[in-house]
RNA sequence: GGCCCGUUGGUCAAUCGGUUAAGACGCCUCCCUUUCACGGAGGAAUGAGGGGUUCGAUUCCCCUACGGGCUACCA
């Protein structure tokens, strides 16, 4: 191992819920770090002061948790690279911004919002649609480029707001090797003069992720393909500011998608479609919109994260089912597919089922007791090691548990009576009149001795046993679906067993 | 409009010049089970279009089409 350790982060601002893509873009750098003895930081990238949102930060930290990803390195664990919250960082970049200009590569610029605002609208046509603050405009526009030196400082000294803006070139190929997509190149001249440090004083994105990424030794970073475009303007800034062969090495990641329209997967979709978006609920503290989360929603962490991982990457072998450390020693960035990709719900679903059939019920329990409890049914801890392997195929989410489950614990809310109905008789229902005496006299009432039972008073009877298996289920669970009959019966009981028959059978008598 | 990125079944996708073009989700049929689910066996369904390069293109190059991203003192 050489000194450059790898050092990776995830940057996310704290604006809101954690959507998916962040969450696998933090995934892929943990990954990426795990895999090579590496440290993944958790940056705060909080320069828009309007869009800060209290709570945001503890929320995606809470996520990442849940997600069995966390961070090493950050504002909740500072190391040697602190503060690790852009707000706290505030007078490097100005520093680096003073700099730039001084170096005639960046300059001043005082152009008010509505100077801004009229340039753009005076100059657009159906040609350009969205004219730049570029090397065509600047000059016709307030900025120390064009305002003779006198003027500048003027301005400067009547502490006339002002920003400071890259100088792009006018005619450069800036191309750099992306992880993923290989060589990408831009011309400068496509690119407008960026905002390097705001009014405020704040840095745009721009120049703090360059600072940042610099200040805190990162080797690789990983983020979305919607910064593809700006790509230019970072690595001219890391080229200004002299630090150019410490750029890390860029992947920029594929987006996820809606799943049918078109366009980039967001919370709207969501709630459109019925599915979650963010990792985990999170209630907006101005607004007190609430938005569901995968994990309310039923999710496993190792689901949601393997899902994520599968969305966009594969180790080429075809399987599908990794826990963080197959994925840890699986994963490379070069093998992330290019193109984005559209989330499928179904899917992230199978996903689940898949990590529930394989979690032990030791490991289920308690999630398990939690969801029964927030719906009223109180079970003990040898119960749920009865009832959880059988019934845990049965459900994709974990709130599945309660439907499936529910019966073990009281009779039926509802009963779907039409499956008995049409080919319910009188000699249906003396069976089940006698099979009621027959449990009262049963010594051992376990499945097997249940079933033994049944069979016998059915031949008895003269009725084929299947005929009566189906309407017995409807008594007991309500519907067609859950465990064999006879363990439900098992477990439930003699008297709620008499009980369920009994209930049913007035019913069916209403019926008739 | 401009720039950038992308394009294999409905969806996720393998293939790194030669394959009957994997696999998974979903869908359909059958088996197991007189419930549901699991499991098992099958099935339908894919290289956007056009040019090259090559003995040979899904694979390499170009063009077109389509999709997406960006085009803020937001990230």
């Amino acid at each position: 191992m050489s000194a450059s350790t790898v050092r990776v982060r995830f940057a996310p601002s704290p604006t809101g819920g954690l959507h998916l893509g962040g969450v696998r873009t933090a995934l892929f750098n943990y990954l990426f770090a795990q895999k090579h003895g590496g440290v993944f930081i958790l940056r705060i990238e909080d320069t828009d002061q309007s869009r800060f949102v209290p709570g945001a930060e503890k929320y995606i930290l809470d996520c990442l948790e849940w997600c069995g990803i966390s961070p090493t390195e950050g504002p909740h664990q500072p190391g040697a690279f602190g503060p690790y919250r852009q707000s706290e960082r505030k007078e490097r970049y100005a520093q680096h911004a003073e700099a730039l200009v001084a170096k005639g590569l960046a300059y001043y610029a005082f152009d008010t919002p509505e100077e801004l605002e009229s340039m753009r609208t005076n100059l657009k046509s159906d040609q350009n649609p969205s004219p730049q603050y570029d090397h065509k405009t600047r000059m016709q526009m307030r900025n120390s480029l064009s305002l003779c030196q006198k003027d500048v400082k003027q301005l400067l000294d009547s502490g006339q707001p002002h920003v400071v803006r890259i100088k792009m070139p006018a005619a450069e190929t800036v191309s750099f090797h992306d992880m993923i997509r290989g060589e990408v190149s831009f011309q400068t001249d496509q690119v407008d003069d960026k905002v390097l440090l705001k009014a405020d004083g704040m840095p745009t994105y721009h120049l703090a992720v360059v600072v940042d990424d610099h200040d805190m030794q990162i080797t690789h970073a990983f983020r979305g393909e919607e910064w593809l475009p700006s790509a230019p303007v970072h690595l001219l800034l890391w080229e200004y500011l002299g630090w150019k062969e410490k750029m890390p090495k860029w992947a920029h990641l594929p987006l996820i998608l809606k799943p049918d329209g078109q366009g980039k997967l967001s919370k709207r979709d969501g709630d459109r479609l019925g599915f979650p978006v963010f990792a985990m609920d999170w209630t907006d503290p101005r607004t007190g919109e609430e938005t569901k989360g995968f994990k309310e929603r039923g999710f496993l962490p190792e689901a949601f994260v393997n899902m994520l991982a599968m969305l966009g990457w594969n180790d080429g072998t075809g399987e599908e089912i990794f826990d963080l450390e197959t994925l840890t020693e699986r994963f490379s960035i070069e093998r992330v597919h290019k193109g984005g990709a559209k989330f499928d719900f179904e899917k992230a679903k199978w996903f689940n089922q898949e990590w529930i059939k394989r979690s032990s019920t030791e490991k289920l329990l308690p999630l398990v007791s939690q969801q029964l409890l927030a719906n009223g049914l109180e079970a003990t801890e040898n119960k749920l090691n009865e009832i959880i392997p059988l019934v845990k195929e049965r459900c994709q989410l974990v709130n599945d548990f309660v439907a499936q489950s529910a019966f073990f614990f009281r009779d039926p809310a509802s009963i779907d009576i039409n499956t008995i109905l049409p080919k319910w008789d009188a000699k249906k229902e003396q069976f089940f009149e006698h099979w009621m005496q027959i449990i009262s006299d049963l010594a051992a009432f376990d499945a097997t001795h249940i079933e033994a039972a049944f069979k016998d008073t059915a031949a008895a009877a003269e009725i084929k046993p299947g005929e009566l298996q189906l309407p017995f289920r409807i008594m007991l669970v309500g519907g067609k679906f859950g465990p064999p009959v006879f363990e439900i019966a098992a477990h439930i009981g003699k008297e709620s067993t008499q009980r369920r028959i009994r209930l049913c059978l007035e019913l069916l008598k209403q019926q008739a």
